[in-house]
DNA sequence: ACGCTAATGCAATATTATAACATTATATTT
DNA sequence: AAATATAATGTTATAATATTGCATTAGCGT
């Protein structure tokens, strides 16, 4: 994975997010709306967790008439079940998935300067949750990791000043 | 740690966690006022996480007047700054810490049918979490990791259903 | 008692999320 | 094309969670 602290090809991102959106919709025949489609893209506008009300007034901003929020949160819903974004429920708030299609798990490294939130790879964490987990005889459904700290940039700026 | 799912001495747990918050806030020269006390204790009635708003029912049933949201958010976050009990954000609600006076760290395995928190030795999956962050040069503060699935009790009581 | 500080009381309001029902769009069959 | 079924969206209201700002009270040191 690039990092996503430094310049990169942000386009690139948003690009790949809504072909893998179309692409698992119609392997799953499941219909990527106009709505859906927006709500995707304002979440991809950025790596930085989006709320709810925040999306909507996106939303307003392109409609004619100011959608009420059933229409965000449905929105929301059909990305999740699908595995296109992550709920970070620490912050009340959505971001894309890097890896579409797995809906359970979702590790973030979140920066409390800049609030950029970084995927981590779940091969990275998961097999010591499994681990834990079974220790209790735990079935795992779905694990949810957020790290809240400093990233390398904003750790490298504040250094600095 | 005695598997909570089991029978197991509650009380002992609810005697611990209060005999715990009383020498920290000794130690700390924090005041662990009625209120504070209250909350508490009705965070530690069960492992199961609680609700703010449930938290003040229970305050209403032992007071006069029937407080205010901000009494009880007060005291939530006086027992979370002080690491006496820990947020699980996927529910909105508090449970007690096992080892009180760390605020950082809060690793859960959650069960979706009897809604028991089984809170993790912190050791199991930190390592893991700090190498990860360490390969994005992150530095952390704190780690929440929320484990949703079904507890060893519940698999084998829906198992013979 | 006096003055300081921390804690609590209290009213209002902000923020996040859902329920219930009406309407519209889409796909399929006839 | 008309009829039907289903999924999606519109709309209104409200529920659930959380905070702000200011007034009051309690505890503590002098």
């Amino acid at each position: 994975m690039h990092n996503i602290n430094t310049q990169h090809d942000h386009q690139h991102c948003i690009d790949e997010a809504l072909h893998s959106a179309r692409e698992l919709c119609q392997k799953r025949q499941l219909k990527f709306t106009k709505i859906r489609e927006q709500v995707l893209v304002t979440i991809w506008a950025s790596h930085k967790p989006v709320g709810a009300y925040a999306i909507l007034e996106e939303l307003a901003k392109e409609a004619l008439r100011r959608p009420a929020p059933p229409t965000v949160y449905r929105a929301l819903d059909f990305l999740l079940d699908n595995g296109l974004i992550h709920r970070i429920s620490s912050l009340n708030a959505f971001v894309g998935c890097n890896e579409p299609g797995h809906t359970h798990q979702g590790h973030f490294l979140i920066c409390r300067h800049c609030q950029v939130a970084i995927e981590l790879d779940t091969q990275l964490i998961y097999p010591a949750i499994s681990a834990a987990a079974g220790q209790q005889s735990f079935v795992v459904d779905t694990a949810s990791l957020e790290v809240v700290g400093s990233c390398a940039n904003c750790v490298e700026a504040r250094h600095h000043a």
